[in-house]
Parts: C-alpha cells; structure tokens; sequence
DNA sequence: GAGATCGGCAT
DNA sequence: ATGCCGATCTC
C-alpha cells in the first residue's frame, strides 16, 4: 500500500503503510532505488542530509526483525536437559524444595499444565490426566480461551503473570480488533495498589522509585477480575471519588498502599460492594482489587507488597525509600485502618515463618508463588513452545473475551474447568466436595483473622473437622490418584504439612466468615476451576 | 478530569 | 514485531 508522498520527503522515496501482524499500520518510507526502508521522518531527513544511515533504519525491515530476535533473551520456553521427553510440549516441570517435614530440602517434580492450571507431582498423573483430556479433547480448555482473533465489537485479554515484574502482577494485552486491525495494548496491573501501568519500564519506575507514571491509573470500576487477588486484598474504597481524591494526592509517589487507604470505611466498603459489583460488570475489562470484607492482617497483600518492595531493592539495592515511605504510609494510615501492612509485618510470618497460604490455597497461585519465592526454592522449567512469560511459577495465562454488552458477564468467566472435569465430578464427588470444603475453609481462615464480621451469619460446616483431618484427607487423596503411592518422600512430606496446617488452621477457624455475598466469590472461584478437578492436587506440598 | 483508546515513533 | 507514550476521544 502507497500512500501520497508527502511534501518534504525526498524524491524517489514513497510512503508505504504496511499492516502488520498486530494489526497496527506501520508505516515506512521506501526508496525503491536502494531498496532502503526507514521508520521515521527524522531518519531519512537525516539520512539525505548528511547522506548517512542512521543505525539499524537502512536495512530492511526483515533484517531488522532479525537481528532484534537474535537479540531477545532466549525465551523461558526452552526445553532443557532436565526437561523430560514424555512430558507435552507446553507443560511445565517445576523443582520444587520441600519446605517442610522429615525431608526438608529434598526436591520433587511437579508437572504443571499451564493451559489448565493443573499440577501434578508423579509421571502415572500426568499420564492419567492426558488420558483424559484426549476424549474430551473437543472441549478442552485450552480450546476454548485459547488466543484468538478478536472480532470486531470485542475485546479479549490476555492474561498472564507479569513477566520479569515480581509475583503478584499481572501483565494484560488487551488484544482488539478495528477497521485497521488487531492492537495489543499491554497493561502492567499492580496487585497491590491496584494501578494500572502502561509499560514494563513505568512498572519498574514505579517499584524502583514509588513513582506512579501519568500514564498509569486505577480502574474505576470495582470488579474484581484478578483471581490471583486473594480475598483479602486491598480494597478501593466505596466511593470512587474519594478515591479518587486520595488518589491524587498520593499518585505521584506511593509504594502501593495506596489502595489501602480506605479512610476508615471498610463497613461501607463492605455493604456497598454487592451492588457495585452488579451494575456495571459488562464493561469491566480490568482487574480490580479485591474488596476487603475484612481487614487483612498478615495477608497476602503484606506478601506481594513485600515481594514487591523486595524486588524493587533488588533492581536497585541503593535505595532506601522504601523504608521512607513506609514511613510515611505508616504515620498516616496506621492508626486509622487494620488493612494497613506495616504492622502485620512484624507478625510471625513474615519473620520468617511459613507463609500459611491454607487459606488462600484456592484464590491465588500468586500466592503460591509469592510463598515460593519467601519461603522455597523453586525452579520452573517451561516446556518448549510455551513462553509463559513469567519468571515465577505461576503458569498463570489466561484469556478472556469481553463482550460488548453482555449483561451479568464476568470476563473471568471465560476460565472454566476443563469439560473432563465434568466427567470426573461424578467419580470424584467426595473428593470435590473437600475441595470445596478446603476452599471455604480456606475463606474461613481469612474471615477469622480480621474477626471484624460478627454479625454475619455463620454457615453451617458440620464436617469441617472432618475435612480438616489430614488423614482422611490424605485417604481421599491417595485413593483418587491425587497422590502418588509410589513417592514416599511426597506421602511423608504430605503428611508432616498436613499437621502442619491443621495446627495453623485450627487455630483459625473459629471466626467464619459466610456474610460473603456470593457474587464476591466469583473471581476466586472461577479462577480456580481446577479446585474442582478431583486429581489435582496442588493444594498438595505446595502450599501447607 | 480520569480513563480508554489510537497511533506515531523508537528499538 | 513490539514497547513506549503523547495525543485524542469518551464518559
């Protein structure tokens, strides 16, 4: 395609406006005599001026292309030495450290299937697993959320852990088709202060310095599509426009406490949100913080924050701001509300102890990771043919397709169990019920903690402690394939977290929390298809 | 005015 | 091909 040249440009040069892939028009100025293509005005006014050629503009696109890939950073999926051949291209294999238990340091395998979310920790498993995912491979998951081109009146985001960028954030391409195409806009979202960045190097300005980009900004709506935010996660006050002014006053530099800052209404947050969540769901493209029923104490906000300001010192470990601003944020919203992080960090926890994630264990593979990278080694080695573009674990990509208007439809409604997970339900009942029941429990646990919804009605867990009872957990477990016999080390491992984590959780189950209107289950639950699926066992040594 | 989107430019 | 970000549009 040609356009009109313009005035100034040289003679025997022509404008040429090329689609590209990403639906982007790119245009470029040719030379057809040379065969020399720039990019920009300045470079060919440059390169007829002094009759020099500016860097890389004088070769051909392709070369450019090229070279440039020559020059990326070898993408994570590469199939290494340590990769095993049976394992499908796309899965992950993560070496994983035994945090707890009689072997302490010893490594285990756990194969991880990206585009499910499933884990399993034994070859026979992701055998069994493949097996069947073939007869329902008509309806696989991966089919269904897998990237496609969006059409027109869409708008489909691809989500994924952020690559390079510490656990907890998440990277979105809102991928979007218009009359000129495809554009993939990326947004950088942190979980923590719940701004939206609109480039890796704002996100890295922002972690290095507190600074907050104009170009970042938080989403209006109070959605939350972020299934990695924990049910505790910072919440946005009620009302936008105190937000809003908080906002302002503070987006120029604040160290992602920002969201915290709910001015003291965390009941108005709390009876306000059903409503919110209802009306203007259809156009929510962006991930919102999680309302916080209840003030987290040691949440996993405290962990992504830390995880975030650990990672800031890291990418530049002269800094001391942090310490300023925490400072800072501590004088000022201290006393005023529990949801502030600075004094769950002395809690212990966070000096040291293990993460207690039983809780979250079916909301977040972000705190996963987070606990991860706190408490445990791990190593990710990402099959060949799939850059999960994630430094941590996570594995998390997901993809969702937003209609216009589409009442009642939650973009995180996209992610749903595999169709075999429907077969399996009915073999697996028992076990998906103690799924449900570890996720409530898991939800109890956070309820307790803030101890600050008395009033809501308790739900009835007549077999909580039954569930609660590693043994018969492990049983279910086992019988169900969900551990492998054969791996002594996981079974010993398995049962030393378990009592492990029934004395955590024991200790903080006794406050429900089940005044949660059901509507504020979605994020997690939908994020979590595979809580459901009865052989996943990646609540396994993982998490407890 | 904030957020969303478009599109130019640089790499 | 992709990332960044200024400009512009929309609500």
């Amino acid at each position: 395609m040609v356009e009109n040249s313009p005035d100034w440009i040289p003679e025997g040069w022509t404008v040429q406006v090329k689609l590209a892939k990403n639906g982007r028009n790119v245009k470029y100025y040719f030379n057809s005599k040379t065969g020399q293509k720039f990019f920009s005005k300045n470079d060919i006014i440059r390169y007829v001026k002094r009759g020099s050629i500016h860097c890389d503009t004088s070769q051909p696109i392709n070369m450019l292309n090229k070279r440039r890939s020559q020059n990326k950073i070898m993408p994570l999926g590469i199939k290494t030495k340590k990769f095993p051949d049976w394992l499908p291209n796309g899965w992950i294999l993560e070496l994983k450290t035994q945090r707890s238990g009689s072997c302490v340091g010893k490594q285990y395998k756990c194969y991880l299937d990206p585009s499910t979310g499933y884990r399993f920790y034994s070859k026979p498993d992701v055998f069994r697993y493949l097996k069947t995912i073939k007869h329902n491979s008509c309806t696989s998951r991966q089919k269904k959320v897998g990237p496609g081109m969006p059409s027109l009146g869409k708008v489909v985001i691809e989500r994924s852990t952020a690559d390079g960028l510490p656990a907890g954030w998440i990277k979105e391409i809102k991928i979007r088709m218009n009359e000129n195409g495809i554009r993939r806009d990326p947004y950088y979202t942190d979980p923590v202060s719940g701004y939206v960045f609109r480039s890796r190097k704002d996100v890295f300005r922002y972690l290095k310095t507190g600074e907050i980009s104009r170009h970042a900004f938080k989403p209006k709506n109070k959605c939350i599509n972020v299934p990695e935010l924990p049910n505790d996660e910072i919440s946005p006050p009620p009302g936008a426009k105190r937000q809003k002014l908080m906002h302002q006053k503070t987006r120029r530099r604040l160290f992602s406490a920002t969201a915290s800052a709910d001015t003291g209404s965390s009941e108005m947050s709390n009876l306000s949100l059903p409503e919110n969540q209802g009306s203007r769901q259809t156009k929510q493209l962006f991930s919102k913080p999680k309302f916080a029923l209840e003030p987290p104490t040691e949440t996993l906000q405290e962990k992504l924050l830390v995880e975030n300001e650990k990672y800031a010192e890291s990418k530049k470990s002269s800094g001391r701001r942090n310490s300023d601003l925490q400072k800072d944020k501590g004088s000022k919203r201290k006393s005023k509300n529990k949801d502030c992080n600075l004094p769950c960090r002395s809690s212990k926890r966070l000096a040291g102890l293990k993460p207690d994630l039983v809780g979250n264990s079916g909301s977040s593979e972000q705190a996963l990771a987070v606990a991860d990278k706190i408490s445990g080694k791990s190593e990710v080695i990402p099959a060949l043919g799939v850059v999960m573009g994630s430094l941590d674990n996570t594995a998390c990509c997901q993809l969702e397709v937003v209609l216009e208007a589409e009442p009642g439809h939650h973009a995180s409604r996209a992610i749903e169990a595999p169709s075999d997970v429907e077969q399996s339900k009915k073999d697996n009942r028992h076990l998906e019920d103690e799924a449900v029941q570890e996720e409530e429990a898991g939800k109890l646990e956070t309820g307790k903690k803030t101890g600050d919804e008395p009033e809501l009605p308790p739900m009835d867990f007549p077999f909580m402690d039954v569930w609660s009872d590693p043994c018969l957990e492990f049983a279910f477990k086992t019988l169900t394939g969900a551990i492998p016999i054969e791996d002594n080390l996981e079974i010993e491992g398995y049962f030393q977290q378990q009592i492990d984590s029934s004395h955590t959780q024991n200790s903080s189950l006794t406050l429900p929390d089940f005044g949660l209107p059901s509507s504020q289950f979605d994020a997690q639950e939908k994020s979590v298809p595979r809580q459901h699926f009865a052989s996943k066992p990646s609540v396994l040594p993982k998490e407890m």
